[in-house]
DNA sequence: TATAACCGTGGAGTGTGGTCCATGGTCAAG
DNA sequence: CTTGACCATGGACCACACTCCACGGTTATA
């Protein structure tokens, strides 16, 4: 067998760290397309191209990005269609950009929060305690006393 | 009715932007411990502080950064554990740290690997398409600066 | 030709994060 | 004391992204 060129799902599900069930779920679902080959009878193998490799790859990193699977398949549509042009590209991406954007805005403030309360913690619990809402989308300042209650700065 | 000390689920379900199945839900997971008022008879009504509504406000950031609600409930437990002692809970603290920094890192290496990719769909598809694995291959550990970049520790 | 290794199909099950609903108790206004 | 708004419980149901399994057909190897 030459490996790699035209693969049935076990050597596709290896070389792309997939299951075999993860690939048949994927091919459900319109994220990859293989070919029928001409074995398998009534129950043709589905035959697995290296470019479907990259596709794979394309599908963990979207992922990794936040898309669902969902859209990824609309992209692979869109794809397909001939209708993912650079500039297109480019506009799907910045609005997931804002997206990771936003959470990394929102990382931060908590990070700010954290590194604040142990501080507080470290120095004696002296002063207001620190209160999320100090750091995170401006919410009213506030501290929260000894008996879990809060005070309005 | 005054508003906003001690709420029954509905104003409380109000004032979080969650719905009131939602609130029920998030207490059965231990996210939220409100008191057992008087009212209720045979099922005590449940008594929401506004101590609760700030940390209605960290779980649903939590959340928006990715933490499962088992996560963002241990974390709580932690909380509450650590906050008799101030050096046990700069500990525990320290810990989130570690794991909020390191989730910065990784976001902050997906928006440079998208900013890479705009960049390079918008000027044409010049030079080398940029890898996810440029950005991303080095994420051990950094912080994430004021600009948000990643700083290497 | 026997037998293991592989294939596809269909359906059930898992965990996460909810949402909906029927039932029945409780509370407050009229 | 009725009526309507509110409350708690329990269970069904949903979408997502898998994962497992039984069944039966196919292929390659010995």
């Amino acid at each position: 067998m030459v490996k790699g060129l035209f693969m049935l799902i076990s050597e596709f599900a290896q070389q792309t760290g997939l299951s075999t069930d993860t690939v048949r779920f994927y091919v459900r679902k319109g994220l990859l397309s293989p070919e029928t080959g001409n074995k398998g009878g009534y129950n043709p193998y589905q035959i697995f191209s290296p470019a479907l490799v990259e596709t794979a790859r394309v599908i963990k990193l979207a992922q990794s990005l936040g898309f669902t699977l969902k859209e990824i398949a609309a992209f692979g549509e869109e794809y397909r269609a001939g209708a993912l042009t650079a500039t297109r590209g480019a506009d799907i991406l910045r609005g997931q950009l804002g997206k990771l954007e936003e959470k990394a805005a929102l990382l931060a403030g908590m990070i700010g929060y954290v590194r604040a309360k142990i501080a507080w913690l470290e120095g004696g619990g002296q002063g207001a305690e620190p209160t999320f809402g100090v750091f995170a989308c401006g919410v009213t300042a506030g501290v929260v006393d000894d008996a879990g209650k809060v005070r309005r700065a």
